[in-house]
DNA sequence: CTAGGTGCAAATCATTTGCCGGGGC
DNA sequence: GCCCCGGCAAATGATTTGCACCTAG
């Protein structure tokens, strides 16, 4: 754990939200003005595949990073791309009793699932009047 | 509809697989040599966006696009990034009554949600004896 | 004629990598 | 000295876009 890896790690940490690694980067760069993007982006591979941060892949746009990893789900805003974390316990019971059911998780290696909610953070709800869920057609 | 669109979307029904844009512009390119990939690109993007076929966009990695419109969750391999149909129905009823419980589905503006299963597809299992699963250690 | 669609190539954008220099052991 | 790491800049790879042309209505 070098200084630069340890302060990514803690600006990670202090965030809570679910940055953008430019997000990362700015933060980090008001500490280490001298730190390139290349570390951070090297720094968040390194500390995401020793378990201590999370890397998020949201479809599409760019890849988000959060000190949670506590297994969760998370609520993506198709308005603004900010990720919220979703309070529902993992389904994974719920899941495995589906997959079992159907006798699939013997025939596919299924280890595990990601669930994303779609939606509007509150932000971009308080903005919009304008907007047409998909499917709200009444 | 130009001739270009039709024979991307027919390519995609054909395939019935969920092929990413070259593997689609490889095939349309044998029936329209000159077609471009930004033609292609550009199709696949009305073809979406109008309904016709969907656009998967599995974390990391490239887009995948299906001509299976249905609603349904997929299973992606780690290891070839390969992805097939899961054959669970969809849990909207399950979700909707978690969130409900939880208060949390007024609060945020939820009104989709995107459950995407990890695991090993059958090749890829086939060729390994090597690979530890994440979370598998008895 | 007009608009939209195409082919082509260049641009974009996030992310990755090569290279070299520096610090710790 | 050896190695890992960081800074920088250039490369990559998927996707997008600008532009000029063309073709159907």
């Amino acid at each position: 754990m070098t200084h630069q890896r340890q302060v990514v790690f803690e600006e990670i940490l202090k965030m809570k939200s679910h940055p953008t690694a430019d997000e990362i980067y700015e933060r980090v760069r008001k500490r280490l003005p001298k730190i390139s993007m290349g570390t951070v982006y090297r720094n968040l591979e390194i500390l995401a595949s020793s378990g201590l941060i999370n890397k998020i892949e949201p479809g599409h746009s760019q890849m988000r990073f959060e000190g949670n990893v506590r297994d969760h789900y998370h609520i993506t805003c198709i308005r603004c791309g900010k990720i919220e974390d979703a309070e529902i316990e993992p389904l994974d019971d719920t899941l495995l009793n589906l997959e079992n059911a159907l006798g699939r998780l013997t025939k596919h290696g299924i280890f595990a699932h990601k669930l994303e909610f779609i939606g509007l953070c509150k932000a971009c709800r308080a903005k919009e009047g304008d907007f047409i869920e998909p499917g709200e057609d009444d």
